[in-house]
DNA sequence: ATGTTC
């Protein structure tokens, strides 16, 4: 592939061929050469091919290969051009990140870690095809659910306006249409919300090892030494089963409206047509089954705290500091050239990274810029970040999202045979436990790419900056 | 990611 180079940690994939516009790359030089190697590359190119596509396919260091489009990607369209697809959200509608803090330090708990880990997992069903078995949502329910997101788990009593101020879109993506979403994702959904499911998500008690922007932590409420837990979950089979409904109306869609697709995986449907309206409000419709999802699991997150402290609320201290998607389709306003358009923003395996004084971060972080967090693997750490200005010159305000997998669960398996991962990580000081010894193996720290690598090459770049790392005391995982 | 090939 022909890569050159712009600055140290952002590569151009010149336009050729089909292609609309260029792919842009950002990663550090050492990262580059694994990436170059990968078909998710190719899929950059791809991507730069679909009709209405605004400046370039972008993509962030932690990009690898995925359905069609690559995870790490960003890719925004003209909304009267452009095209919506469900390959450029993903599977997993607003997977996504939420960090808790607390006002205890870590170290006056250390005791009480296996009993909190312990606690969490019975609370919280993990793994796949989990679900709950006396919390069914009826029609009605999961109607307003699909509809309001996180609002509906707030107003029925689990947690407060407070929480809502620090997600994302406040928990509620406008233009949800529960009718889009079909009755086999209802189904899979009703005994869903409140569940962590498998994979790489994950419910971790975390301390705040490093601050590397003192004034931006302290608006957050993070101080050195702290207790934190961050959930990384999404949509469960509810947004699975509205992508696969929705890919199978976009493969027809694209024959309809003679859209030209370098690869089938990449079907979609102009914007403004009745199909992509129709994704969209089932997209919404699941994203906001995510956000209600995450706000259910801090209500057991904080009952199960308080009742293994044996402490109150006031006590305890504990509240979101953000909650953020990284697989998600919003329309948003940016500046391209000299005028402000309106787009299509995918950001699939990509975080929104906006910058301070945007009307879209909560007032609380508007000196600051949004909260951005980015889970690590199991064994090492996580990082919170902000947003900057140039992500939104560059990035239409996005960044990167994970660690990324360096190898594939097959290949962690074999590595890990007569291995003993729960005892290797507890001698690193970190409790664990998983649905299964198999995907505790597949989670194994060394089949992720180090997520410092990935942090410092966004901060590199300029379109984010660190502010914290916290490292990992306990870990439910699906 | 996913009732991991409805």
């Amino acid at each position: 592939m022909d890569m050159e180079r712009i600055n140290d940690y952002c590569w151009k994939i010149p336009r050729h061929g089909n292609m609309r516009v260029d792919g842009v790359i950002y990663a550090s030089k050492r990262m580059l050469n694994d990436i170059v190697n990968d078909e998710s590359c190719q899929q950059v190119v791809n991507v730069a091919c679909l009709p209405g596509i605004v400046k370039a396919s972008l993509a962030m260091p932690d990009i690898h290969w995925g359905y069609g489009f690559p995870i790490g990607g960003v890719a925004a369209f003209d909304i009267e051009e452009g095209i919506i697809s469900p390959g450029g959200v993903g599977y997993d509608i607003n997977c996504g990140v939420r960090l808790l803090r607390t006002d205890l330090a870590a170290s006056d708990i250390a005791p009480k870690v296996r009993e909190i880990v312990n606690h969490l997992f019975r609370e919280i069903p993990t793994g796949v095809g989990s679900h709950h078995k006396n919390f069914k949502l009826g029609k009605e329910d999961l109607r307003d659910v699909l509809k309001e997101g996180a609002c509906w788990v707030v107003r029925r009593g689990y947690g407060d306006e407070n929480d809502l101020a620090h997600i994302e879109a406040e928990g509620c993506i406008r233009g949800a249409d529960p009718q889009a979403v079909s009755e086999r994702a209802k189904e899979r959904g009703k005994d869903q919300l409140g569940t962590l499911g498998s994979g790489n998500h994950f419910v971790e008690v975390q301390v705040v090892e490093e601050i590397y922007d003192d004034a931006a932590a302290s608006v957050m409420g993070l101080f050195l030494g702290q207790l934190t837990v961050t959930v990384h979950t999404g949509s469960r089979g509810l947004g699975h089963q509205i992508c696969d409904d929705h890919i199978e109306i976009m493969l027809a869609a694209s024959r309809r409206y003679k859209i030209e697709l370098p690869d089938k995986q990449l079907c979609c449907a102009p914007v403004t047509s009745p199909e992509g309206r129709k994704y969209f409000a089932a997209m919404a419709a699941g994203a906001n089954f995510a956000f209600a999802n995450r706000q259910m699991i801090t209500h057991w997150v904080r009952e199960v705290l308080e009742k293994t402290l044996h402490m109150g609320p006031a006590e305890l201290g504990l509240s979101p500091v953000y909650d953020v998607c990284h697989n998600i389709a919003k329309f948003e306003e940016h500046m391209v050239g000299n005028a402000s358009r309106k787009l299509c923003v995918h950001r699939k395996g990509a975080t929104r990274a906006y910058p301070a004084k945007h009307p879209e971060v909560p007032a609380v972080y508007r000196d600051i810029g949004q909260p951005v967090l980015i889970p690590g693997d199991m064994g090492r750490y996580s990082f919170v970040l902000v947003g900057t200005e140039k992500a939104m010159e560059e990035t239409f305000g996005s960044t990167c999202h994970g660690a990324g997998r360096l190898m594939s669960r097959h290949q962690a398996k074999k590595i890990c045979r007569g291995r003993n991962i729960e005892q290797e990580l507890l001698e690193k000081g970190i409790i664990v436990r998983g649905a299964s010894r198999e995907t505790v193996v597949e989670e194994v720290p060394e089949a992720y790419k180090d997520v410092a690598d990935v942090v410092d090459a966004v901060a590199g770049a300029g379109i984010s900056k660190k502010v914290a790392k916290l490292r990992p005391l306990g870990v439910i995982k699906g």
